[in-house]
DNA sequence: GCAATTATGGACTATTAAGTCAAAAATAAG
DNA sequence: CTTATTTTTGACTTAATAGTCCATAATTGC
């Protein structure tokens, strides 16, 4: 293996792609954008990571795997289940009440890029529903523990409470008042019983 | 005033150029697109919309004005108001079942452009604002025939149907399965009693 | 009919996009 | 040291972008 060595870390590289993808989207974010902020050479990119498209596909999968262990963190925390649920959404109506918010990259992703691009159709889709599978499981231990009776569909409920992330993450883009954002969460939260 | 006649019908044309950038977006719909579809010519629509951006603020404006009715209609229908809030939801999710769903043009607009299009900010905050308010009355008037109780707090549950409506219309933009969505609607028209 | 005015058609400009090419620089193996 | 291999650098290519210019066409008022 001869060669000259590579003058950047791949992984920082992407971490950085991931951002601006993340910030502006997909078609808002020019070569010449990810260049800057990436640090690195227009070739170089092209010999790491093969296009632009290929590049937003590693930067999504490469935000999935963090997402997704944050999220199973939250929701496996010691302690009650149904507070993790709790807190992990109060989270992130907190985060989308913030007037700079940027969304969940995954959703903007959806909105963006899913209905005609089928690579990122499939992420997303499995990413979703990773998201809902955790949300599920903590439901599942909430009824064990008691704090939701026997009845509970857990599959239906967790399905339900992505869908109400998923509407946070798109009013969190236009103006939106905290006031807003806790009457949501108030009534999402009251199914939980 | 003196001068040829203008050879199309604008409100047609604006029409057409409404539906392009519902269906693709705006970054995504080139002027070319634009013309071809709207059937004029280049100079022609710089006379009558002034910009490609101006047009769109006329075409979103346009949809806003045909959907308010719209959900007024739905809503203030005779009979039941809490049915018409239930068919009203069910309405919407079956469109986003539709593996072609295009979405709400509000909702994509949100995200594709309010973060940093102070226009479509204001805009897609004040149709939001109104289709909140239209189901917030046709929820008072539930209380009212006593289909729901007097502590239901109206303006909550409106926010948070309307928070729905949204995730709705993202997670139809990724491949979904009837089922999800039902599931989704079965557990938010719950909080409805 | 003539002058003023407005719309059309099509060429044109300037900028930006993603992606490629090839020479120069750096490295490892023989 | 030499050769083979890989990365870097920056110029280049091709296509598409939003928007402009201007000559021609059509219309109304006088």
């Amino acid at each position: 293996m001869a060669g000259r060595k590579l003058e950047f870390d791949r992984e920082q590289a992407l971490e950085k792609a991931m951002e601006l993808f993340w910030l502006q989207g997909y078609n808002a974010t020019g070569l010449n954008d990810l260049l800057k902020h990436m640090g690195i050479q227009r070739q170089s990119l092209y010999n790491a990571f093969g296009s632009k498209h290929e590049l937003f596909i590693e930067a999504i999968t490469h935000y999935g795997k963090t997402i997704i262990r944050q999220v199973e963190e939250a929701l496996n925390a010691p302690g009650s289940p149904l507070e993790n649920i709790r807190n992990f959404l109060a989270n992130i109506a907190t985060k989308a009440a913030n007037p700079n918010y940027r969304g969940c990259f995954v959703a903007n992703s959806m909105m963006e890029l899913a209905p005609h691009d089928p690579a990122v159709e499939e992420v997303t889709g499995m990413l979703a529903r990773r998201v809902e599978q955790a949300l599920e499981r903590a439901l599942e231990r909430a009824v064990i523990t008691g704090e939701l009776t026997e009845k509970t569909n857990t599959r239906e409920v967790a399905r339900f409470l992505y869908n109400t992330i998923l509407g946070l993450n798109v009013r969190g883009k236009a103006s939106l008042a905290r006031t807003s954002i806790d009457d949501i969460l108030q009534v999402a939260l009251s199914v939980l019983k």
